[in-house]
RNA sequence: GGGCGUGUGGCGGAAUUGGCAGACGUGCUAGACUUAGGAUCUAGUGGGGUAACCCGUGGAGGUUCGAGUCCUCUCACGCCCA
């Protein structure tokens, strides 16, 4: 054993031990408990960041920890490879964007490797190749047969910078989740996946995720945004048409008093004759917070009121929302307010607040000068014939049954959640495996004929619409049906579909006779424990859902949800910034690992927070986590005589030990159940580190001479506590501490609960809430021996002294109160 | 504007059910060893006070024998949704 820990010198050795070994290569075993645990895949941009390496070392130190206590571990890795920077780098430097991934992987598998995460690299799946997307398109297919794919022309929001289409989940604040640019609206044909036929179970099943944070399922619930309402058709005078609006307030029905439509709103082509009128429809603004309309010449019937109001078309009015069409209740909603005041139109007051009801009876009708905001709560029911008084909520209930009844409308349930459009302007991702033929129209690539190959020689110029378009040999194909010469679709999917089943896919990546086994599938899923950033809240965590549910409805899955339980990590941070070359706060794990190594690395990254919270970097901390490492090892090297014998763990009999000798065992005892028990309750392994060092501390101070037995178990018990975060140098103190066989093949420690209890505590004594002593007393002693030994103390009695008594509470094993 | 979350030493962070606030690490101070120290080891380290003691978990109240922890209000920051 060398005098000096150097890292480098033992990593790389025990990696090629666990390579060689297989340790995390793994088969369904179905004498064993499975555990599948996972991280995020990365995007293979280049080179592993802080934020990978912490994201990934949680999931080892998991890993390592579960197969320790006789799981069968899953923890696969793979490469989420498609996506837009691997065309603007063949853009900017001329390499193609497979050989620019391809790269980017082999690099950053290296690093993978460097930083000792235990994968199953057998299992390893790459987006990109054409044995992962050509399942993409199988999906795509099956899906389409299943009236889950379509198409259809839509206002879709643009980015202008990446020139492709977004998915509503993919616009942050109006901006490009990626570039930030901002998003503008664009009509095309678009290919969706109907993630709505699933909206009401992706609720309901919401409730089921007992092991997400609460915040991450709060975020979905808002996302899909069920609402309960009643469509309503509003009768358009002096013509046979009606119009029909969605509505959540028809509480405020009576307070209607004129109608909104949306530009593209049927009634507009169909009704709308004056060319003035649609010349000043044309005008108007796109920006929806300039808010502006035209009166349409036309006037519809409020079904509850028979009264006449007038129809507007309004630039806030979307077609892609509910019907395209809305009553205007400006006394009661902001936006319908703002509008009024603009054109001049009447607001009547149908709600008031429940404590205003007793005055004011009269003059509620008119244009209310006196309002400057509309009252959007909920409250009382005025001028709202004989549903005035309820409240909003009764008047609900009441209002739709009665419209229900006229015949007037209906109940129904909204959601907020829009279908996902999947067509991408780009290159490099899945293309949609779809033909057009003039004579048989829109039609699957016949399954037996996929994949569809991404071709190669396409031009990237990073302007104009797909790339795929460009290529004739591409593009032009013959109709499965007719074998008539037909024209492929030129759109790829949106990435997000790769990564909204890999994890599947990890059960039996080298499936050929489709997307997944299903045996293996019902082995591995669903993921046990799931680890990555909390920005993927909405976008691929609910796209992930979702596709869960496709599959198992085609019979490839039992399972209703992917992931039992997930774990939002922090950001890695420096200087109170998240890392970013931009600010020059970056610190390279290559670096870190070639100086400290990669034991360092991680016991730091596990040490300076709790893994849900944000990591602020610090270079003296990594500094404390390389000391600590020193510590224990120069440790053992110095007791290497005594440590390095092989005599069985168990000690035996525990009753005849020196002072000194019980209390580090007892503490060895204690440090086992903290540590367990720390990473049982919510991985909090900044704790189980801390109390790691305690004993380390303990295990420094004790005199080798005074009982060598219960020093080589404390040692051997702290190598093994220690291994899932740094395990390296645990196999290798493991060894030269005289323990047998690999660590990582033992048994995880167990504590006994009666070496591990204090025989002596710390009773504390407060009078009035103050504390004025602190004595030892043996444990276990009852209420009125505490209370004894309490009373027996000099500075306690000079407090109390003669005063009577009002109180006095025992808290057994703790402390006293005595209050006078 | 609405919803959620966070707030503890110079810093990162600990604190089963309400029961010794500040574990552990870092930083700092002093000392030892040393040619040297940005290595290592030892001791100290929330604030005030010579001391006995007093104060102290963003702020103000409340419940309680006892509150970082529970309740009400409030401020600041963060995130999500408009």
């Amino acid at each position: 054993m060398e005098e000096k820990y150097n890292a480098r010198n033992i990593e790389e050795r025990w990696q090629d031990f666990w390579d060689r070994k297989g340790l995390f290569s793994v088969d369904e075993n179905a004498d064993l408990p499975k555990f599948y645990c996972l991280e995020m895949f990365p995007y293979p941009s280049g080179r592993i960041h802080m934020g990978h390496v912490r994201n990934y070392v949680i999931g080892d130190v998991i890993t390592r920890y579960k197969k320790m206590c006789g799981f069968n571990v899953l923890h696969p890795m793979g490469w989420d490879a498609f996506g837009m920077p691997a065309e603007n780098a063949a853009i900017k430097h001329g390499l193609h964007p497979s050989e620019w991934t391809n790269d980017n992987i082999d690099y950053m598998r290296q690093q993978l490797k460097k930083l000792g995460l235990g994968y199953d690299w057998k299992r390893e799946v790459t987006t990109c190749n054409p044995g992962y997307y050509r399942w993409n398109q199988w999906f795509f297919i099956k899906m389409l047969e299943k009236g889950l794919a379509y198409k259809k022309s839509a206002s879709v929001n643009w980015c202008p910078s990446c020139e492709t289409v977004l998915a509503n989940e993919q616009v942050i604040d109006d901006g490009c989740w990626r570039c930030d640019t901002t998003v503008t609206k664009k009509e095309l044909e678009q290919w969706f996946f109907r993630i709505t036929g699933y909206a009401e179970e992706l609720l309901k099943d919401a409730d089921t995720l007992t092991g997400w944070p609460e915040k991450v399922v709060t975020m979905q619930r808002n996302w899909i945004g069920r609402s309960e309402g009643v469509d309503v058709d509003f009768k358009i005078s002096g013509t046979d048409k009606s119009m029909r609006i969605f509505t959540t307030r028809h509480d405020t029905l009576y307070g209607t008093t004129f109608m909104s439509i949306a530009r593209t709103h049927p009634l507009v082509t169909d009704l709308i004759k004056d060319v003035k009128v649609r010349k000043a429809i044309e005008l108007l603004s796109d920006d929806p917070e300039e808010k502006e309309g035209v009166f349409t010449g036309y006037h519809a019937v409020n079904p509850l009121t028979e009264k006449e109001i007038p129809i507007y078309v309004a630039n806030f009015v979307l077609m892609e929302y509910g019907t395209g069409a809305v009553m205007a209740v400006p006394a009661h909603d902001q936006r319908d307010f703002e509008f009024a005041k603009k054109y001049d139109l009447p607001i009547k007051i149908v709600i008031e607040k429940a404590e205003d009801i007793s005055q004011n009876t009269e003059c509620r009708t008119q244009t209310s000068g006196h309002l400057t905001d509309a009252f959007e709560d909920d409250g009382v029911l005025v001028e709202s014939a004989q549903f005035s008084g309820l409240p909003s909520k009764e008047a609900r209930v009441q209002i739709a049954d009665y419209l229900e009844k006229e015949g007037l409308g209906k109940k129904v349930v909204n959601y907020k959640l829009r279908d996902w459009g999947i067509s991408r302007q780009r290159y490099w991702g899945t293309p949609i495996p779809v033909v057009y033929c003039d004579t048989c129209g829109t039609l699957p690539v016949p399954e037996e004929d996929l994949p569809v190959i991404l071709p190669e020689n396409a031009v990237l110029t990073g302007a104009g619409s797909s790339p795929l378009a460009e290529l004739n040999e591409f593009v032009e194909t013959v109709c499965p049906a007719c074998g008539k010469p037909a024209r492929r679709d030129t759109d790829t999917m949106d990435t997000f579909v790769d990564s909204s089943w890999y994890f599947l896919r990890y059960c039996s990546p080298w499936s050929e006779q489709g997307p997944v086994d299903v045996t293996a599938v019902d082995y591995w899923m669903a993921v046990d424990q799931y680890i990555g950033g909390i920005e993927h809240a909405v976008l691929h965590l609910l796209y992930s859902r979702f596709f869960t549910k496709m599959i198992r409805d085609i019979g490839l899955a039992r399972i209703d949800e992917p992931f039992k339980s997930l774990l939002t990590q922090g950001m890695v941070i420096k200087d109170g910034a998240k890392m970013s070359k931009s600010k020059g706060n970056v610190v390279d794990p290559d670096f870190l690992v070639n100086k400290y190594g990669t034991d360092t690395v991680r016991l730091f990254c596990m040490f300076a927070a709790p893994p849900e919270r944000d990591l602020e970097w610090s270079d003296q901390g990594v500094e404390g986590a390389y000391r600590f490492l020193n510590r224990i090892w120069t440790y053992v090297y110095k007791h290497h005589d005594v440590l390095n014998v092989v005599i069985s763990d168990e000690l035996n009999d525990v009753s005849e030990l020196s002072s000194p000798a019980s209390g580090l065992l007892r503490k060895t005892h204690q440090t086992i159940k903290k540590v367990t028990r720390s990473i049982e309750r919510d991985y909090h392994f900044n704790t189980s580190i801390a109390a790691l060092m305690e004993l380390v501390n303990e295990i420094l101070c004790f005199n080798a001479s005074d009982n060598e037995d219960v020093l080589r178990f404390s040692v051997r018990q702290m190598i093994l506590l220690i291994s899932p975060f740094a395990p390296h140098i645990a196999e290798e103190l493991w060894k030269e501490a005289g323990g047998k066989g690999g660590i990582f093949d033992q048994d995880w420690p167990e504590w006994n609960e009666d070496i591990a209890k204090e025989d002596e505590i710390e009773l504390v004594v407060q009078v009035n809430g103050k504390i004025r002593a602190k004595m030892k007393i043996p444990a276990g002693l009852d209420d009125d021996a505490i209370r004894k030994k309490a009373f027996a103390d000099i500075k306690v009695q000079e407090y109390v002294k003669d005063t009577p008594l009002k109180k006095v509470i025992v808290v057994r094993s703790r402390l006293v109160n005595i209050v006078i």
